[in-house]
DNA sequence: CGCGTATTTGATAAGGCTCAAACGGTGTGG
DNA sequence: CCACACCGTTTGAGCCTTATCAAATACGCG
Protein backbone atom coordinates (compact mmCIF):
# COMPACT_ATOMS: atom_id res chain seq x y z
CA UNK A 1 0.00 0.00 0.00
CA UNK A 2 0.88 3.43 -0.92
CA UNK A 3 -0.20 6.98 -0.61
CA UNK A 4 -1.91 8.84 -3.60
CA UNK A 5 -2.17 12.00 -4.28
CA UNK A 6 -5.69 13.23 -3.23
CA UNK A 7 -8.74 13.85 -5.42
CA UNK A 8 -11.58 16.63 -3.81
CA UNK A 9 -14.72 14.63 -3.25
CA UNK A 10 -16.92 16.76 -4.96
CA UNK A 11 -14.72 16.37 -8.41
CA UNK A 12 -14.17 13.41 -8.10
CA UNK A 13 -15.39 10.48 -11.06
CA UNK A 14 -17.10 8.20 -9.19
CA UNK A 15 -19.62 10.43 -7.55
CA UNK A 16 -22.57 9.57 -9.48
CA UNK A 17 -22.34 5.58 -8.92
CA UNK A 18 -21.50 5.98 -5.47
CA UNK A 19 -23.82 6.32 -1.62
CA UNK A 20 -21.27 8.94 -0.91
CA UNK A 21 -22.99 11.02 -4.05
CA UNK A 22 -25.98 11.42 -1.91
CA UNK A 23 -24.17 13.84 0.54
CA UNK A 24 -24.10 17.47 0.79
CA UNK A 25 -21.04 19.49 -0.94
CA UNK A 26 -20.54 20.66 2.97
CA UNK A 27 -20.18 16.49 3.75
CA UNK A 28 -17.84 16.44 0.80
CA UNK A 29 -15.71 18.55 2.18
CA UNK A 30 -15.55 16.96 5.76
CA UNK A 31 -14.82 14.08 3.80
CA UNK A 32 -11.62 15.72 2.11
CA UNK A 33 -10.72 16.63 5.56
CA UNK A 34 -10.57 13.70 7.31
CA UNK A 35 -10.29 10.97 4.26
CA UNK A 36 -6.72 9.24 3.78
CA UNK A 37 -5.76 8.10 0.10
CA UNK A 38 -3.59 4.98 -0.62
CA UNK A 39 -3.10 2.34 -3.79
CA UNK A 40 -2.82 -1.16 -2.97
CA UNK A 41 -1.48 -3.22 -5.31
CA UNK A 42 -2.50 -6.20 -7.04
CA UNK A 43 -3.30 -9.14 -4.67
CA UNK A 44 -2.69 -6.88 -1.62
CA UNK A 45 -5.27 -7.69 1.29
CA UNK A 46 -7.33 -4.16 1.63
CA UNK A 47 -9.02 -5.22 4.48
CA UNK A 48 -8.31 -8.48 6.18
CA UNK A 49 -11.20 -11.16 6.98
CA UNK A 50 -11.71 -11.10 11.03
CA UNK A 51 -10.31 -7.77 11.51
CA UNK A 52 -13.01 -4.57 12.92
CA UNK A 53 -11.86 -1.72 10.43
CA UNK A 54 -12.06 1.82 12.13
CA UNK A 55 -13.67 2.69 8.52
CA UNK A 56 -14.94 2.30 5.23
CA UNK A 57 -12.94 2.70 1.90
CA UNK A 58 -14.24 3.83 -1.08
CA UNK A 59 -13.01 3.17 -4.32
CA UNK A 60 -11.61 5.24 -6.91
CA UNK A 61 -10.78 2.98 -9.01
CA UNK A 62 -9.53 -0.30 -9.59
CA UNK A 63 -11.09 -3.85 -8.58
CA UNK A 64 -11.49 -5.57 -5.90
CA UNK A 65 -12.43 -9.00 -4.34
CA UNK A 66 -14.27 -10.04 -1.14
CA UNK A 67 -12.86 -13.56 -0.33
CA UNK A 68 -13.88 -15.55 2.49
CA UNK A 69 -11.81 -18.73 4.30
CA UNK A 70 -13.71 -21.40 4.35
CA UNK A 71 -13.35 -23.82 7.47
CA UNK A 72 -10.81 -26.72 5.05
CA UNK A 73 -9.01 -23.63 4.04
CA UNK A 74 -10.70 -22.62 0.77
CA UNK A 75 -11.24 -19.41 -0.32
CA UNK A 76 -14.87 -18.41 -1.62
CA UNK A 77 -15.17 -15.31 -3.39
CA UNK A 78 -18.57 -13.57 -2.16
CA UNK A 79 -18.63 -10.53 -3.98
CA UNK A 80 -17.12 -8.01 -6.26
CA UNK A 81 -16.26 -4.56 -5.68
CA UNK A 82 -15.84 -1.54 -7.80
CA UNK A 83 -14.88 2.00 -8.33
CA UNK A 84 -17.29 3.70 -6.15
CA UNK A 85 -18.34 0.87 -4.18
CA UNK A 86 -17.58 1.18 -0.08
CA UNK A 87 -15.68 -1.21 1.47
CA UNK A 88 -16.44 -2.63 4.82
CA UNK A 89 -19.47 -0.66 5.08
CA UNK A 90 -21.16 -3.73 6.33
CA UNK A 91 -18.97 -4.61 9.28
CA UNK A 92 -18.77 -1.37 10.35
CA UNK A 93 -22.58 -0.68 10.46
CA UNK A 94 -23.40 -4.28 11.80
CA UNK A 95 -20.33 -4.15 14.27
CA UNK A 96 -19.03 -7.30 13.34
CA UNK A 97 -15.80 -7.85 12.42
CA UNK A 98 -14.96 -8.56 8.44
CA UNK A 99 -16.36 -12.33 7.29
CA UNK A 100 -14.60 -11.72 4.22
CA UNK A 101 -10.76 -10.67 3.43
CA UNK A 102 -11.13 -7.10 0.68
CA UNK A 103 -8.22 -8.17 -1.66
CA UNK A 104 -7.25 -6.13 -4.68
CA UNK A 105 -7.67 -7.99 -8.31
CA UNK A 106 -5.62 -5.12 -9.92
CA UNK A 107 -4.05 -2.13 -8.51
CA UNK A 108 -6.86 0.03 -6.71
CA UNK A 109 -6.95 3.49 -5.64
CA UNK A 110 -9.41 4.15 -2.40
CA UNK A 111 -10.39 6.81 0.28
CA UNK A 112 -10.32 5.99 3.91
CA UNK A 113 -13.29 7.58 5.58
CA UNK A 114 -13.43 6.96 9.32
CA UNK A 115 -16.36 5.42 11.14
CA UNK A 116 -17.24 8.39 12.87
CA UNK A 117 -17.41 10.60 9.96
CA UNK A 118 -19.66 8.04 8.19
CA UNK A 119 -22.08 7.12 11.34
CA UNK A 120 -22.48 11.16 11.59
CA UNK A 121 -23.93 11.41 8.03
CA UNK A 122 -26.43 8.71 9.09
CA UNK A 123 -27.18 10.45 11.63
CA UNK A 124 -27.82 14.31 9.89
CA UNK A 125 -28.59 13.00 6.68
CA UNK A 126 -31.72 11.04 5.66
CA UNK A 127 -31.07 11.15 2.28
CA UNK A 128 -27.84 9.37 2.77
CA UNK A 129 -28.91 7.43 5.51
CA UNK A 130 -32.04 5.78 3.33
CA UNK A 131 -29.28 4.93 0.43
CA UNK A 132 -26.87 3.18 2.57
CA UNK A 133 -29.59 1.02 3.98
CA UNK A 134 -31.20 0.53 0.14
CA UNK A 135 -27.42 -0.34 -0.60
CA UNK A 136 -27.00 -2.88 2.34
CA UNK A 137 -31.04 -4.46 1.52
CA UNK A 138 -30.14 -4.53 -2.20
CA UNK A 139 -26.48 -6.34 -1.38
CA UNK A 140 -28.70 -8.65 0.79
CA UNK A 141 -30.92 -9.84 -2.22
CA UNK A 142 -28.53 -10.49 -3.99
CA UNK A 143 -27.04 -12.79 -1.33
CA UNK A 144 -30.30 -14.93 -1.22
CA UNK A 145 -30.07 -15.09 -4.75
CA UNK A 146 -26.96 -16.84 -4.64
CA UNK A 147 -27.90 -18.76 -2.13
CA UNK A 148 -30.76 -20.25 -3.99
CA UNK A 149 -28.02 -20.92 -6.98
CA UNK A 150 -25.10 -22.46 -4.64
CA UNK A 151 -28.26 -24.66 -3.64
CA UNK A 152 -29.69 -25.87 -6.71
CA UNK A 153 -27.86 -25.23 -9.75
CA UNK A 154 -25.03 -27.24 -10.85
CA UNK A 155 -21.89 -25.67 -11.73
CA UNK A 156 -22.30 -25.88 -15.48
CA UNK A 157 -24.83 -23.58 -14.51
CA UNK A 158 -23.27 -21.37 -12.51
CA UNK A 159 -20.75 -21.20 -14.89
CA UNK A 160 -22.60 -19.45 -17.11
CA UNK A 161 -24.03 -17.30 -14.71
CA UNK A 162 -20.68 -15.80 -12.76
CA UNK A 163 -19.82 -15.09 -16.53
CA UNK A 164 -23.53 -13.30 -17.24
CA UNK A 165 -22.61 -11.20 -14.04
CA UNK A 166 -18.76 -10.71 -14.36
CA UNK A 167 -20.72 -9.02 -18.09
CA UNK A 168 -23.08 -7.22 -16.27
CA UNK A 169 -20.60 -5.94 -13.54
CA UNK A 170 -17.52 -5.17 -15.59
CA UNK A 171 -18.92 -4.90 -19.14
CA UNK A 172 -16.41 -5.27 -21.90
CA UNK A 173 -13.33 -3.55 -23.08
CA UNK A 174 -12.19 -2.55 -26.38
CA UNK A 175 -11.70 -5.97 -28.17
CA UNK A 176 -14.77 -7.45 -26.35
CA UNK A 177 -13.44 -9.32 -23.74
CA UNK A 178 -14.77 -9.01 -20.20
CA UNK A 179 -13.14 -5.96 -18.43
CA UNK A 180 -11.90 -7.93 -15.64
CA UNK A 181 -9.19 -10.34 -15.25
CA UNK A 182 -9.40 -13.56 -13.13
CA UNK A 183 -6.93 -16.46 -12.86
CA UNK A 184 -8.63 -19.84 -13.14
CA UNK A 185 -8.50 -20.41 -9.20
CA UNK A 186 -10.53 -17.35 -8.70
CA UNK A 187 -13.16 -17.94 -11.40
CA UNK A 188 -13.73 -21.48 -9.43
CA UNK A 189 -13.68 -19.54 -6.11
CA UNK A 190 -16.69 -17.90 -7.35
CA UNK A 191 -18.66 -20.97 -9.10
CA UNK A 192 -17.85 -22.89 -6.17
CA UNK A 193 -15.68 -25.45 -7.82
CA UNK A 194 -12.73 -27.29 -7.71
CA UNK A 195 -10.04 -25.50 -10.64
CA UNK A 196 -9.56 -28.08 -12.20
CA UNK A 197 -13.59 -29.06 -13.20
CA UNK A 198 -13.84 -25.35 -13.72
CA UNK A 199 -11.27 -25.45 -16.77
CA UNK A 200 -12.95 -28.09 -17.90
CA UNK A 201 -16.07 -26.11 -17.97
CA UNK A 202 -14.14 -23.38 -19.70
CA UNK A 203 -12.68 -25.49 -22.44
CA UNK A 204 -16.42 -27.30 -23.11
CA UNK A 205 -18.06 -23.84 -23.47
CA UNK A 206 -15.21 -22.72 -26.07
CA UNK A 207 -15.72 -26.04 -28.03
CA UNK A 208 -19.45 -25.01 -27.29
CA UNK A 209 -18.98 -21.46 -29.05
CA UNK A 210 -19.73 -20.16 -26.05
CA UNK A 211 -16.70 -18.05 -25.40
CA UNK A 212 -13.40 -17.75 -26.68
CA UNK A 213 -10.43 -16.99 -24.14
CA UNK A 214 -6.98 -15.45 -24.58
CA UNK A 215 -4.57 -16.51 -21.89
CA UNK A 216 -6.04 -14.84 -18.70
CA UNK A 217 -8.81 -13.20 -21.01
CA UNK A 218 -12.39 -14.31 -21.66
CA UNK A 219 -15.07 -12.85 -23.88
CA UNK A 220 -18.62 -13.97 -24.14
CA UNK A 221 -20.02 -15.18 -27.65
CA UNK A 222 -23.01 -16.56 -27.64
CA UNK A 223 -24.41 -14.62 -24.27
CA UNK A 224 -28.05 -15.75 -24.81
CA UNK A 225 -27.19 -19.24 -24.61
CA UNK A 226 -25.40 -18.63 -21.86
CA UNK A 227 -28.41 -16.97 -20.04
CA UNK A 228 -30.07 -20.29 -21.40
CA UNK A 229 -27.54 -22.31 -19.51
CA UNK A 230 -27.48 -20.22 -16.46
CA UNK A 231 -31.76 -20.84 -16.23
CA UNK A 232 -31.72 -17.08 -15.47
CA UNK A 233 -34.70 -15.59 -13.52
CA UNK A 234 -35.82 -12.40 -11.49
CA UNK B 1 -55.61 -15.12 7.00
CA UNK B 2 -57.84 -14.40 9.94
CA UNK B 3 -57.70 -11.26 11.81
CA UNK B 4 -56.92 -11.04 15.61
CA UNK B 5 -57.31 -9.04 18.58
CA UNK B 6 -54.85 -6.54 18.78
CA UNK B 7 -52.37 -5.75 21.57
CA UNK B 8 -50.86 -2.39 22.10
CA UNK B 9 -47.38 -2.18 20.68
CA UNK B 10 -46.61 -0.31 23.67
CA UNK B 11 -47.17 -3.89 25.72
CA UNK B 12 -46.26 -6.14 23.16
CA UNK B 13 -43.92 -8.79 24.71
CA UNK B 14 -41.46 -9.37 21.87
CA UNK B 15 -40.24 -5.23 22.21
CA UNK B 16 -36.86 -6.50 23.79
CA UNK B 17 -36.08 -8.86 20.58
CA UNK B 18 -37.42 -6.11 18.01
CA UNK B 19 -36.34 -3.28 16.04
CA UNK B 20 -39.39 -1.61 16.93
CA UNK B 21 -38.04 -1.59 20.31
CA UNK B 22 -36.05 1.29 19.39
CA UNK B 23 -39.61 3.33 18.47
CA UNK B 24 -40.77 6.08 21.04
CA UNK B 25 -44.12 5.44 22.91
CA UNK B 26 -46.00 8.03 20.40
CA UNK B 27 -44.11 6.41 17.17
CA UNK B 28 -45.55 3.02 18.91
CA UNK B 29 -49.11 4.69 19.32
CA UNK B 30 -49.20 5.64 15.82
CA UNK B 31 -48.42 2.21 14.75
CA UNK B 32 -51.66 1.02 16.94
CA UNK B 33 -53.79 3.38 15.12
CA UNK B 34 -52.83 2.31 11.37
CA UNK B 35 -51.68 -1.43 12.23
CA UNK B 36 -53.78 -4.49 11.30
CA UNK B 37 -53.19 -7.66 13.18
CA UNK B 38 -53.98 -11.25 11.32
CA UNK B 39 -53.46 -14.90 11.89
CA UNK B 40 -51.77 -17.28 9.38
CA UNK B 41 -52.34 -20.64 9.98
CA UNK B 42 -49.79 -23.46 9.43
CA UNK B 43 -48.61 -23.49 5.45
CA UNK B 44 -50.35 -20.55 4.32
CA UNK B 45 -48.34 -17.72 2.13
CA UNK B 46 -48.18 -14.76 4.68
CA UNK B 47 -46.49 -12.71 1.38
CA UNK B 48 -45.70 -14.18 -2.36
CA UNK B 49 -42.57 -14.37 -3.57
CA UNK B 50 -42.85 -11.81 -6.51
CA UNK B 51 -45.29 -9.22 -5.32
CA UNK B 52 -43.91 -5.56 -3.88
CA UNK B 53 -45.60 -5.58 -0.65
CA UNK B 54 -46.99 -2.19 1.13
CA UNK B 55 -45.76 -2.79 4.01
CA UNK B 56 -43.87 -5.39 6.94
CA UNK B 57 -45.19 -7.44 9.17
CA UNK B 58 -44.36 -7.54 12.68
CA UNK B 59 -44.36 -11.42 14.11
CA UNK B 60 -46.16 -11.40 17.18
CA UNK B 61 -46.20 -15.19 17.75
CA UNK B 62 -45.38 -18.26 15.22
CA UNK B 63 -42.67 -19.25 12.85
CA UNK B 64 -42.30 -18.65 9.16
CA UNK B 65 -39.90 -19.75 6.60
CA UNK B 66 -38.41 -17.16 3.68
CA UNK B 67 -38.62 -19.74 0.99
CA UNK B 68 -37.51 -19.25 -2.54
CA UNK B 69 -38.34 -20.81 -5.76
CA UNK B 70 -35.91 -21.70 -7.58
CA UNK B 71 -35.65 -22.27 -11.76
CA UNK B 72 -35.97 -25.85 -11.51
CA UNK B 73 -39.60 -25.40 -9.52
CA UNK B 74 -37.61 -26.54 -6.56
CA UNK B 75 -37.28 -24.56 -3.09
CA UNK B 76 -34.90 -23.31 -1.26
CA UNK B 77 -35.28 -21.71 2.60
CA UNK B 78 -33.06 -18.97 3.03
CA UNK B 79 -34.07 -18.48 5.94
CA UNK B 80 -36.33 -18.81 9.57
CA UNK B 81 -38.97 -16.38 11.26
CA UNK B 82 -39.62 -15.89 14.64
CA UNK B 83 -41.66 -13.62 17.37
CA UNK B 84 -40.53 -10.63 16.70
CA UNK B 85 -39.13 -10.55 13.40
CA UNK B 86 -39.79 -8.09 10.79
CA UNK B 87 -41.10 -9.29 7.54
CA UNK B 88 -40.35 -7.80 4.10
CA UNK B 89 -38.71 -5.45 5.30
CA UNK B 90 -35.07 -5.97 2.67
CA UNK B 91 -37.82 -5.45 -0.14
CA UNK B 92 -39.88 -2.37 0.97
CA UNK B 93 -36.41 -0.81 2.03
CA UNK B 94 -34.45 -1.97 -1.37
CA UNK B 95 -38.00 -1.13 -3.23
CA UNK B 96 -37.96 -4.57 -4.93
CA UNK B 97 -40.14 -7.10 -5.28
CA UNK B 98 -39.51 -10.01 -2.91
CA UNK B 99 -36.95 -12.45 -3.61
CA UNK B 100 -38.57 -15.09 -1.38
CA UNK B 101 -42.18 -15.94 -0.37
CA UNK B 102 -42.97 -16.29 3.82
CA UNK B 103 -45.14 -18.77 4.61
CA UNK B 104 -46.28 -19.67 8.02
CA UNK B 105 -44.51 -23.04 9.41
CA UNK B 106 -46.89 -22.92 12.29
CA UNK B 107 -50.54 -20.93 13.38
CA UNK B 108 -48.40 -16.99 13.25
CA UNK B 109 -50.52 -14.06 14.66
CA UNK B 110 -48.92 -10.99 12.76
CA UNK B 111 -49.02 -7.16 12.89
CA UNK B 112 -48.95 -5.46 9.48
CA UNK B 113 -46.95 -1.98 9.61
CA UNK B 114 -47.77 0.54 5.91
CA UNK B 115 -44.71 1.21 4.08
CA UNK B 116 -45.21 5.06 4.49
CA UNK B 117 -45.46 4.87 8.21
CA UNK B 118 -42.20 2.75 8.44
CA UNK B 119 -40.24 5.05 6.49
CA UNK B 120 -41.42 8.33 8.30
CA UNK B 121 -39.64 6.65 11.22
CA UNK B 122 -36.26 6.17 9.63
CA UNK B 123 -36.56 9.71 8.24
CA UNK B 124 -37.41 10.84 12.19
CA UNK B 125 -35.90 8.58 14.37
CA UNK B 126 -32.09 8.00 14.06
CA UNK B 127 -31.55 5.32 16.84
CA UNK B 128 -34.20 3.00 15.10
CA UNK B 129 -32.62 4.13 11.19
CA UNK B 130 -29.61 2.59 12.98
CA UNK B 131 -31.18 -0.36 14.40
CA UNK B 132 -32.81 -0.88 11.24
CA UNK B 133 -29.98 -0.63 9.21
CA UNK B 134 -28.02 -3.01 11.75
CA UNK B 135 -30.36 -5.69 11.29
CA UNK B 136 -30.10 -5.34 7.38
CA UNK B 137 -26.01 -5.71 7.61
CA UNK B 138 -26.02 -8.81 10.14
CA UNK B 139 -28.71 -10.32 7.98
CA UNK B 140 -26.09 -9.56 5.05
CA UNK B 141 -23.64 -11.23 7.50
CA UNK B 142 -25.48 -14.20 8.32
CA UNK B 143 -26.15 -14.15 3.89
CA UNK B 144 -22.44 -14.42 3.64
CA UNK B 145 -21.64 -17.20 5.85
CA UNK B 146 -24.57 -19.46 4.22
CA UNK B 147 -22.80 -19.10 0.87
CA UNK B 148 -19.48 -20.02 1.98
CA UNK B 149 -20.86 -23.01 4.06
CA UNK B 150 -23.01 -23.98 0.33
CA UNK B 151 -19.99 -23.98 -1.94
CA UNK B 152 -17.53 -25.46 0.70
CA UNK B 153 -19.05 -27.71 2.36
CA UNK B 154 -20.73 -30.95 2.26
CA UNK B 155 -24.56 -32.10 3.07
CA UNK B 156 -23.15 -33.96 6.15
CA UNK B 157 -21.75 -30.82 7.96
CA UNK B 158 -24.60 -28.57 6.35
CA UNK B 159 -27.14 -30.60 7.96
CA UNK B 160 -24.91 -30.42 11.43
CA UNK B 161 -24.84 -26.83 10.86
CA UNK B 162 -28.76 -26.12 10.11
CA UNK B 163 -29.21 -28.09 13.30
CA UNK B 164 -26.83 -26.23 15.84
CA UNK B 165 -28.63 -22.99 14.10
CA UNK B 166 -31.97 -24.14 14.65
CA UNK B 167 -31.43 -24.98 18.57
CA UNK B 168 -29.66 -21.59 18.55
CA UNK B 169 -32.65 -19.79 16.94
CA UNK B 170 -35.49 -22.09 18.81
CA UNK B 171 -34.09 -23.67 21.42
CA UNK B 172 -35.95 -26.42 23.06
CA UNK B 173 -38.94 -27.11 24.37
CA UNK B 174 -39.54 -28.80 27.74
CA UNK B 175 -38.75 -32.51 26.21
CA UNK B 176 -35.57 -31.33 25.19
CA UNK B 177 -36.11 -31.28 21.36
CA UNK B 178 -36.10 -28.85 19.02
CA UNK B 179 -39.11 -26.69 19.61
CA UNK B 180 -39.68 -26.27 16.13
CA UNK B 181 -41.22 -28.79 13.51
CA UNK B 182 -40.11 -29.11 10.29
CA UNK B 183 -41.21 -31.92 7.10
CA UNK B 184 -38.03 -33.65 5.98
CA UNK B 185 -39.12 -31.85 2.93
CA UNK B 186 -37.68 -28.86 4.71
CA UNK B 187 -35.09 -29.82 6.11
CA UNK B 188 -33.57 -31.04 3.02
CA UNK B 189 -34.73 -27.18 1.31
CA UNK B 190 -32.65 -25.58 4.10
CA UNK B 191 -29.89 -27.77 3.80
CA UNK B 192 -29.85 -27.84 -0.12
CA UNK B 193 -30.29 -31.31 -1.06
CA UNK B 194 -32.58 -34.13 -1.84
CA UNK B 195 -35.13 -35.46 0.73
CA UNK B 196 -34.04 -38.93 0.33
CA UNK B 197 -30.48 -37.51 1.11
CA UNK B 198 -31.36 -36.08 4.16
CA UNK B 199 -33.57 -39.10 5.69
CA UNK B 200 -30.48 -41.20 4.87
CA UNK B 201 -28.37 -38.49 6.59
CA UNK B 202 -30.53 -38.17 9.64
CA UNK B 203 -30.59 -41.67 10.11
CA UNK B 204 -26.63 -41.92 10.11
CA UNK B 205 -26.93 -39.09 12.75
CA UNK B 206 -29.40 -41.68 14.84
CA UNK B 207 -27.49 -44.72 14.45
CA UNK B 208 -24.25 -42.43 15.42
CA UNK B 209 -25.98 -41.32 18.82
CA UNK B 210 -25.80 -37.41 17.72
CA UNK B 211 -29.37 -37.09 17.39
CA UNK B 212 -32.85 -38.79 18.21
CA UNK B 213 -35.81 -38.27 16.80
CA UNK B 214 -40.13 -38.65 17.29
CA UNK B 215 -42.11 -38.26 14.28
CA UNK B 216 -41.41 -34.81 13.22
CA UNK B 217 -39.25 -33.75 16.65
CA UNK B 218 -35.94 -33.86 16.92
CA UNK B 219 -33.63 -33.54 19.74
CA UNK B 220 -30.18 -33.07 20.11
CA UNK B 221 -27.99 -35.71 21.81
CA UNK B 222 -24.61 -34.55 21.46
CA UNK B 223 -23.94 -30.67 20.33
CA UNK B 224 -20.33 -31.40 20.89
CA UNK B 225 -20.01 -33.71 18.17
CA UNK B 226 -22.40 -31.98 15.79
CA UNK B 227 -20.48 -28.86 16.32
CA UNK B 228 -17.17 -30.56 15.19
CA UNK B 229 -18.77 -32.22 12.17
CA UNK B 230 -20.24 -28.67 11.15
CA UNK B 231 -16.48 -27.28 11.33
CA UNK B 232 -18.10 -24.22 12.89
CA UNK B 233 -15.65 -21.17 12.18
CA UNK B 234 -16.70 -17.39 13.73
C1' DC C 1 17.40 -19.50 -20.42
C1' DG C 2 15.64 -21.73 -16.33
C1' DC C 3 12.74 -21.86 -12.48
C1' DG C 4 8.34 -21.61 -10.24
C1' DT C 5 3.68 -21.08 -10.70
C1' DA C 6 -0.61 -21.57 -13.24
C1' DT C 7 -3.05 -24.27 -16.44
C1' DT C 8 -4.46 -28.33 -18.65
C1' DT C 9 -5.44 -33.22 -19.25
C1' DG C 10 -6.26 -37.95 -17.57
C1' DA C 11 -7.82 -41.55 -14.51
C1' DT C 12 -10.33 -42.87 -10.59
C1' DA C 13 -13.48 -42.68 -6.89
C1' DA C 14 -16.78 -40.77 -3.93
C1' DG C 15 -20.69 -38.12 -2.94
C1' DG C 16 -25.10 -37.13 -3.90
C1' DC C 17 -29.20 -37.40 -7.15
C1' DT C 18 -32.91 -39.80 -9.31
C1' DC C 19 -36.07 -43.33 -9.99
C1' DA C 20 -38.71 -46.95 -8.04
C1' DA C 21 -40.95 -49.28 -4.59
C1' DA C 22 -42.29 -50.34 0.14
C1' DC C 23 -43.83 -48.68 4.45
C1' DG C 24 -46.32 -45.93 7.98
C1' DG C 25 -49.37 -42.69 10.00
C1' DT C 26 -53.36 -39.88 9.76
C1' DG C 27 -57.66 -38.48 8.55
C1' DT C 28 -62.06 -39.32 6.24
C1' DG C 29 -66.10 -41.56 5.02
C1' DG C 30 -68.91 -45.43 5.34
C1' DC D 1 -65.07 -48.19 14.79
C1' DC D 2 -62.90 -49.95 10.85
C1' DA D 3 -61.16 -49.76 6.10
C1' DC D 4 -59.29 -47.24 2.72
C1' DA D 5 -56.70 -43.73 0.63
C1' DC D 6 -53.38 -40.33 0.63
C1' DC D 7 -49.29 -38.20 1.81
C1' DG D 8 -44.92 -38.16 4.02
C1' DT D 9 -41.16 -41.11 5.07
C1' DT D 10 -37.89 -44.67 4.38
C1' DT D 11 -34.96 -47.97 1.85
C1' DG D 12 -32.60 -49.78 -2.29
C1' DA D 13 -30.09 -49.62 -6.68
C1' DG D 14 -27.77 -47.45 -10.31
C1' DC D 15 -25.95 -43.47 -12.43
C1' DC D 16 -24.12 -38.93 -13.05
C1' DT D 17 -21.68 -35.07 -11.54
C1' DT D 18 -17.91 -33.41 -9.44
C1' DA D 19 -13.70 -33.88 -6.38
C1' DT D 20 -9.23 -35.66 -5.91
C1' DC D 21 -4.77 -37.17 -7.11
C1' DA D 22 -1.13 -37.37 -10.48
C1' DA D 23 1.33 -35.91 -14.25
C1' DA D 24 2.30 -33.12 -18.30
C1' DT D 25 2.44 -28.69 -20.38
C1' DA D 26 2.49 -23.68 -20.83
C1' DC D 27 3.53 -19.25 -19.17
C1' DG D 28 5.72 -15.36 -16.89
C1' DC D 29 9.40 -13.49 -14.53
C1' DG D 30 14.00 -12.80 -13.04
Amino acid sequence: MSSAIPVHCKECSVHNNCVLGHLTPEELEQIDRDKGCSIFKKGQIIMPQGSKPSGVYCVFNGKVKFTRLGSEGRDHIIRLGTKGDLLGYRSVLANESLSASIVALEDTQVCFIPKSLLLNFINENVGFSLSMMQQACQDLGESGKMITNLAQKNVRQRLAEVLLMLNAKFGKDQDDFLDVKLSREEYANMVGTATETLIRLLSDFKIEGLIETNVKRVKLVDEIKLANIAQLEN
